[in-house]
This record gives C-alpha cells, structure tokens and sequence, in this order.
DNA sequence: AATGCTCCAGCTGAGC
DNA sequence: GCTCAGCTGGAGCATT
C-alpha cells in the first residue's frame, strides 16, 4: 500500500491485484445486468434470451447432439406431443455419422425438378422479411413443411417484425402461467387411450 | 440437554431438528445420485435426463409457450438452422390463443376422408414398437411429415429400443466433442450466400 | 405398459423413480424451510443459524485448522482489527502438531493454585444461567479473561436467555445494515494507528 | 453485423452486445483463475484466501455484527470450545449501539498507568516484524492477552513470515484432513472436561 | 491420460 | 421489485 505498493507482503499484494481485477469484473457483470433490464422493459422475456445466449455457446454439432439425445428420450417416455423426431436424431439412430455436410443437396435429390440452391435460402430470407413488412401474417409462409426456404423465410419474417422502429409483439413476451398445473401427465399417454396429440401436427405444414 | 431433550433451549432445538430433516435429505439425494450413476453406466446421458426431468416439471402448456418464444428469438437471430418455426409458434405469433385445444380432430379436418381418431396414434406407436421388434430402422417410418402418427410411431419405435433386454444404443449416448469449434457462425447466415442448408428438411421426411 | 409397471421401458423407469425420490426431497425440503421461517418469525437470524449448520457439520479439528490459517492471513495484511492470534493459530506457527489433546488443563498449570477440574466448567455454566435468571447482565461474568470458565458462563447465560418462556432477545437479531459501505479499509491499518480495539471481527465460516 | 451493424435487428443488437460483455468478462475471470493458481502453487491456501476476500467485501461495521450474533448462536448451544464471547457481542448483548466509536483509547483507560496511544501500535507491529525477522517465534509476543499492541504484534510478525524473499511457511498451507469424523460433538462439552484451552486469552482485554 | 469427485459461481425460483 | 436461499452446471483437483 506504500510505494512500489504494499512493503513487500506477498499475501496483500496478491489480496489486492484479485480485489482490482474483481471489481473489474463486477463492473462488467453490471453492464450485462443493465443489458438484460433494459431488454426487459422493453418487452422481451430475458430467461430466453439467456438460454439463447447458452445455446449459442456451443457449437452447432454440439447442439445437434444434445438436441437428438433429447429428442430420443422424450420419444422414449411418451413426451413427442406430436412432433416426429427431427431428421438429426433420425440420423443418430441410424448409425450414420453425425452429418454428412453434404454441401450439396444430396439429400433432397428425390425432389428431380427443383435442387434448391442456396442462393434460394437467401431470397427466401429476404420475402418473409418483405412479407413482414407488407402486414403478412407468419401463416402466410408459402414454403411447404419439407422445404429448407420455410425456415428461412419464417427468419425473415421474425427478423423484420422484432426490428426497431416496431413495438416488441406481445408474443415475443412471457405471460405469467399463473402457476400450470404442474405436470404434463405425459406418462400417462401408454396406458390412456387418448394421447394428447393436441399437438396435433406439430409443423406438418400446409401445401403452400 | 436434559430430559425431553435440550433443556428448554430453543436455539438448540430448532439447530437440531432441522440437521435431521437435513440428514433425511442428503439420504435421498444419495439414493438420486446412484440411480443417476447406475443410469450413467447403463449408457444413458445423464445430463439429457436431467433435462427430460426439468421438461416434466413443467405443465405442457407452459413448455409450450416457452418453446415457442425460444424458437421466435431463435429465428430473429437467424439461428433456425433449417428448422421451421412449429405449429404452436405460429399460433403465438398470429395471436391466436395458446391452444385451441380440440381433443377431437378438429384441425385435421382438411383431410376430408378420415379423420383419424385418437386411436390410430395408438396403432402408430404399437406398430412402431412392433418396427423395433423386427429390426425396421427408424427411418422406415410409414408416416408422412404431417401425419400425427409419425410421431407415435416414433415413440414405438424408441421405447422399443430402449427397453430391457436391449442394450442402449449407441446414438443414445453422448460421445465427447473433444471440444468444438466454439461458435457455429450462424450470425454469417444474413451475409454469406451458404446457409449450412445441411440442415435442409430439418423432419420433413420422406413419404415412406 | 402394464406389467411391473411401465412396460419395459428402461428410461422411463429410471425418470420415474428420480422423480419419486425428488418429491420426497422437496418434501423434507420444505419442512426445512417451514422450520427455518417458524425461527425467523421468532426472532432468530435464519443467516446466522445456517452458519451455525455449516459449521457444525465440520469436525472441530477441521474448524480449527481452517480457523487458523484464516487468522494467520488476516494478521499478513493487517485485518486483525485488535485481536491477537488464537492459540490455535499460534501453535500452528510454531510447528507444533495440531492439538496435544490435553484432557488435563496442560497449558492453565501456570495458574498454580488452581488446576480447574472439569466441574467447574459446569458450575460456571449454571452460574451463568443463574445469573441470567436474576437479571445479571452478560457483562457480569465474573471470570477474567484467561479462564476456560469464562466461556462457559457465557454458555451458560446465553442458552438461558434464549430459552423457552423468554423472548427473543433484540441483540440476536439482525438489524438491516442499510447498506454498509462497502469495505473496511482495514488496508489502512498498516498507516493508520487506530485498531477496531474491541476485537470482535473474527470470522465465519464460509457465507455459503 | 453490416452496417450500423445488425440490420436493424434489435434482439440480435442486444445478444451480440451481452455476448462482448461475457467475453470481456470471461477474460477477466481468467486473470483471476491464474491469479490464484500463482497463490496455490505458491503454496497458499486458496480457500482461505477467498474467505479473506469474502470479509473484505463487507464493511467492518457489518462484519461485526454478523460475527456478534454468530457467536451468540454459538454459546446458545454450546459451541464456544472454550472462547468466550468477544466484546462486540457482549455489547450488543447489554444493549449497547454497536460501538462508541472511541477514537482514543477509551476502553483501556481502565489501564492506569499506560494510556497507550495508537503510535504504539505501530510500534509493536515493527516489533513484531523485527522480532519475525530475528527469527523468533509467534510465541514471543512480549505483550500480554489484553493489550491492543498483541495483535499489532502479531500482525508485523505475520506480516514479515509471508514476506517475499521467504517461502511461505508450511503452516500457512492447509493440510488434507482425510476427511474428519465429521461432527465436533461439542455437545458433549458438558460431560467432557477439556476446556479448549486454545481459548486462553482470546479477546479478552479487561479483567472482569 | 482419463475418470470421477469436490467445490465454486452463476442462475432460478420464492419470499418480503 | 428486490433480495436471498437453493440448486444446477462447470471447473479444478485428486486419483487410478
């Protein structure tokens, strides 16, 4: 704490570069604090924005995996509620190493007329957002359900409407379950005849 | 300390009473953390579990409309990867209420010949299970994307799969990533011409 | 489906079982937690008695060590605040192993008259609840500083005044700090003179 | 990302913004890691370093009391070992504010002859560091249980011990309990006659 | 070197 | 709305 600093003690010299780079770090943490607060009021539901921010961390191959283990299990105890297994888990079931990356539409060949360039992804992208813009509805995808260009366009589309100049939608926003009913009764499913297929078709997807 | 037990002392009553209740605690957390060791070295991914429980908490409604704001943020930042947002995002996002909720087919009923009763989906999953029985892969599943059966049959097929007898398949534990790359780079989507489209029909799957 | 019950299915039978095992977890949770908001309700700092928990649940060697090396760092950078070492500390500096485990008074042989049998500690105990009983305050203790009987009156006194039949005492709860200011400044010791004289600022455990 | 950056794209905006936060963060976190791996293989005791940190975060006021009403709790079931309470706790056990305050040496005006004043502290601590450097031991502090100077004593000594150009003495480093019988059983403090005479003179100061 | 364990920080959910 | 206790996930560490 005098001159050079502390006279020589090694334990407070140590004490205090910790002290410093830790009120460092709290300054930080305080930034990120005010980011969350202010994505907050501004509508948006922090607990997903942070578990974006997870999955982002991770790799995509990773999050792949995790996601087809996932998925595995949920079709093992009855819990799908109508989505079939995506094609990633499909895959790992199957033994086929984790992806191809066939950069190449190799998998979408059986469709003869129209390989879809990527370049389509794009344009895609670009009519959900222009489809945003004239007032369209997200119903009003004219992808079908097997078509890569859905996604995309349902990107634009997402991308546009939570663009600035417009108010977060209130489906952006949380709204308090007002505590559910606690569990799903899922496992239910085997014995009862009716399985909640209320999920009826997850993202079947009608023909344009 | 005396008779009844603690003579008349408060603190230490209270102290004491809540180190037993604390003790039958750590004993169920030891009995949980076994069942977790045993599913470990059976093969399962513990951290999947823990996650399945984690969805079982919650009542399937709530799952719902968590998942659906998640994969809206998702598509917002062009992290999509090829997976349309599903049937109950669009709902939210058209501002129809969560879930209309029709135990009858009532969203199927474009599909004018049979309105497959709740039944079919257990037919579905047995014929699934009887799939797994005879050594199908899950790719033979008979069931188009749109088909709610496709799901069930799924279900069958997994829980199958997964029953004793059977050893735990390989896809359904995790191998390490030996550390990934870190970032899947999905930001570049807006810019680059090539949307790893890989992804292309995330489960559009083909028609038997 | 049927039989033992879920039908075979490995997963779902572990989920299940988890979860039956983390219903009672919560269970005896809450009881904690009813137990912990009973003795707030009733005065008591529920901060300081999870404190107490965890050091109770080390051995009284291991809380000696860890006491020790603690004093020796906080005299390294000046944060003693007038208390001296602890014997403990001190026998640790000099080499000395751990603790002779003296039943005998070893180290009091300097007081020549008087080599005070155990007894003594529990009359010193009942004196100190007696004295409590009449009134006397804490400050009453009429043992000086170096007598092991010393503590034991405060024993004594303490579990008097804090037992059933008797309010909470004010002292034992904590009064909202208002923020405190955030550092010591203890680092001003090495310039300042002025040590905390009263000693006190000894140490918890660790604060969870 | 392009312009501005981000098209426009609020929630992305504000998810790149958090993650250069977290990466900031991150890096910091690190510096502290290796900072403390230093101290560890410097052979310090890492925990109790943090520990230390943890009460330099409080303010002293705060530390006092929190430490008071813990040491209440602790005589209240009989957990002293034999150190009797210190003299914060006695004062906010009479009722007393939390402290004078006294600049000058109030509390030990008792002490007629030597009013010592706060020089003397620094004095005994440069003794103490001479003393460390003469390579006496801890044990001979020359200043008796209730003189403030003990404690700056000590702390030169210390202070000089973990001096660079020394190695850091053994008893600075914790050595691994094999994991201890795992309850004091202070209970038994009133059958048992050993007074933890460690106590001596913890923080005694005045005669009764 | 790989595995399992322990410990810590950060996050989540509940209470005031 | 904020704080606090509990908990889960990640990292370091010891061990084989």
């Amino acid at each position: 704490m005098t001159a050079g600093h502390n006279g020589g003690n090694r334990l407070l010299g140590i004490v205090e570069r910790i002290e410093e780079l830790e009120a460092e770090k709290a300054e930080i943490a305080a930034q990120i604090s005010d980011e969350k607060k202010g994505a907050k009021s501004a509508g948006f539901d922090v607990k997903a924005i942070n578990e974006l921010l997870r999955e982002r961390r991770m790799s995509k191959a990773e999050r792949e995996e995790r996601w087809a283990i996932l998925e595995t299990y949920r079709a093992a105890v009855g819990m799908l509620d109508g989505t079939p297994l995506s094609e990633s888990a499909r895959r790992r079931l199957s033994g086929e190493e984790p992806k191809p990356e066939t950069p190449d539409a190799s998998d979408t060949d059986e469709t003869p007329a129209a390989p879809p360039p990527p370049l389509d992804l794009d344009a895609a992208r670009e009519a959900g957002r222009a489809a945003a813009r004239d007032g369209k509805r997200i119903l009003d995808n004219p992808f079908v359900a097997g078509d890569p260009r859905r996604a995309a366009w349902d990107e634009g589309w997402c991308a546009y409407t939570g663009s600035d100049g417009m108010e977060v939608p209130p489906a952006w926003r949380r709204k308090k379950p007002g505590k559910g009913d606690g569990k799903g009764g899922e496992s239910g499913a085997e014995a009862g005849g009716e399985p909640g297929q209320g999920a009826s078709g997850e993202d079947e997807g009608e023909p344009e």
